[in-house]
DNA sequence: ACTGATTTGTGCGTATGTATC
DNA sequence: TGATACATACGCACAAATCAG
């Protein structure tokens, strides 16, 4: 190090960062190879490389052997709060596809489900799959339970609607609020895997969520997992 | 299949997830052997291994191969809301240890911590790496930036007090609010592997903060990587 | 350093039920 | 109805990892 506190390897990580985000070198372009940036940046290619690395720890790029560096797609942000709906919340993306239902079935509701949505054990509850699609790039794998009594069609409107909130809206339920949210990382199955286009220990993002409606009755639970790079949850305190 | 819609291997996994549940089989403990369990259930060796298999993939138990299978402690429930701060999320926790810094630096702000701390890039900034230890089992690896101008002295201080928020506080800081908190996986680098125990492509929750004090000015981001299987993030909506 | 016992991991073959066309 | 594909379940055998002696 020059001086003490700045790491050369940080600087150059930060001036292709910061050339990333002004466009320099746009999302899915490549960057210059690595001999040409230890040239640029008058430094040895070890130490470019370890600004490389850096970047693509941070998911700002990708690295292909024989290929070359590729700038990757910042995340897309997902907001959560009270009235978090899936739809709305990427609707305004272009290339949104409705929610495609892979499978569904009845199960008698397993313990951590069962509290969740307030029934006791063993209530007969109807699930679904519901893969989401966004420019043809599979985002989010979601298994959606419901109490099988009150929403006993619920997967037939989903596959006519396309979306849990207006199933819900033809149900009854005109609105519903969002009152807890888990998050936990962990590697993808193999049937993840192929449905959201990842390999098979690729990490993948788990999100819980537990929907109620106006009068708090419990109406949904969904466990939502995601591929770890695509997308990034946002919880936003409200401000003062 | 005995009753159509009810799968046995679903069936034996339910029952051993409430017996693991209800403290039949506590954590850390080891559960009975794949013969033994075939012979109790009256199935095959592989139909267990499904059941089994489906409990490790929700993280409810671990198999190792010539050892044994054992159950898994419940994740730890991470609250997030205005209020959040490490230290008195978990330091009702038996076994909790001060926080460790690893190492501090300073450096000019990059764009994306820029942005968060609402300063002009380049704005000089001091980071220091933070490792949490429960119970001897490191569970996350933060780091945190300030501006070097207002907190430049934060990191001796938070040699001192093991804490962020006593840290700050000694520099005037009496309270401070979380206002945004993105979270997304992705996998673990070499270093963040070691620090955390874990191995070298495992799934890492990757949890970034903003605080800022009670006049709303950004005093810290904070970049917290914990092991995927340890942790589990809630935020849980206000109630009416 | 070796041996054997225990335990999980993997492969093969077979049969049967379910879904789709 | 038949053909095909796939998932579920069973039985047997052996490989690989771990541990105790």
């Amino acid at each position: 190090m020059r001086r003490p506190g700045t790491l050369i390897w940080r600087e150059i990580e930060e001036a292709l960062s910061s050339e990333i985000a002004a466009g320099v070198y746009p999302a899915g372009g490549r960057l210059p190879v690595e001999t040409d940036l230890a040239d640029r940046f008058g430094v040895n290619r070890h130490t470019v490389r370890q600004a490389l690395a850096a970047l693509q720890e941070r998911g700002a790029i990708s690295i292909e052997q024989g290929r070359g560096m590729f700038v990757k797609a910042p995340k897309l942000a997902y907001p959560i709060g009270r009235r978090t709906r899936f739809t709305e919340n990427v609707s305004h993306l272009p290339g949104t596809a409705p929610g495609r239902l892979l499978r569904h079935w009845r199960t008698a509701a397993p313990a951590a489900i069962a509290r969740d949505l307030r029934v006791r054990r063993g209530t007969s509850l109807v699930a679904f799959d519901d893969l989401r699609v966004i420019d043809d790039e599979p985002v989010s794998l979601t298994t959606h339970y419901f109490p099988a009594e009150r929403f006993a069609t619920i997967a037939d409107l989903f596959v006519q609607c396309g979306s849990v909130t207006k199933a819900l809206a033809q149900l009854g339920v005109a609105d519903y609020l969002r009152r807890l949210t888990r998050v936990h990382a962990r590697a993808a199955t193999l049937e993840e895997a192929s449905h959201l286009k990842c390999d098979g220990a690729a990490p993948v993002l788990v999100v819980e969520s537990i929907n109620v409606d106006p009068q708090g009755v419990p109406i949904e639970v969904g466990h939502s997992r995601s591929a770890g790079g695509r997308w990034e949850i946002v919880f936003e305190s409200p401000q003062d």
